[in-house]
DNA sequence: CGTATGACCATGC
DNA sequence: GGCATGGCCATAC
């Protein structure tokens, strides 16, 4: 039993929390405040890493953990091979030990998709649509 | 229930 | 651009 009734984090957000992680693609990663936005419902990124961290170890081959990383594009667990796991997948890291999100970042779930499901879209998504559009 | 810690982040110097 | 601070939220003791 918890203490706490009311601030604990449900169960259901969790689950929400992995589906959105879920469609982070191979070779892709995303921001734990990404991931925040996109799940909706006012959470922030803290409670994205939280809900990582409480990640069963049975479930861990089901979500790919491993692609979220901080706003800096910096690994923020330790002692975990998150990053060796993501360099398997083809993604680089600087000197600094840091990943160009400019380059790897996932613009976000499709609108239908997202629409279906009940969650958010990011402005990354729009912008990366109107990348592909010629500026002249 | 206060304090500390953690897979965060924006801001300010 | 690295480092400190404050704010945020959940969990453990």
């Amino acid at each position: 039993m918890r203490r706490s009734s009311e601030h604990d984090l449900p169960d259901v957000l969790k689950q929400r929390i992995y589906e959105v992680v879920r469609q982070v693609p191979y070779g892709l990663v995303s921001t734990y405040g990404d991931i925040a936005l996109i799940v909706g419902g006012g959470i922030e990124a803290r409670t994205v890493g939280q809900a990582l961290n409480a990640l069963p170890k049975h479930a861990a081959q089901a979500v790919p953990w491993q692609r979220i990383v901080n706003a800096q594009g910096g690994i923020s667990t330790r002692g975990l091979q998150q990053r060796a796991l993501l360099e398997a997948e083809g993604v680089v890291f600087d000197a600094r030990g840091l990943i160009d999100l400019r380059r790897y970042r996932w613009p976000g779930p499709d609108a239908t998709w997202a629409a279906v499901h009940g969650y958010q879209t990011l402005p990354l998504r729009a912008a990366s649509d109107a990348e592909q559009l010629p500026l002249f």
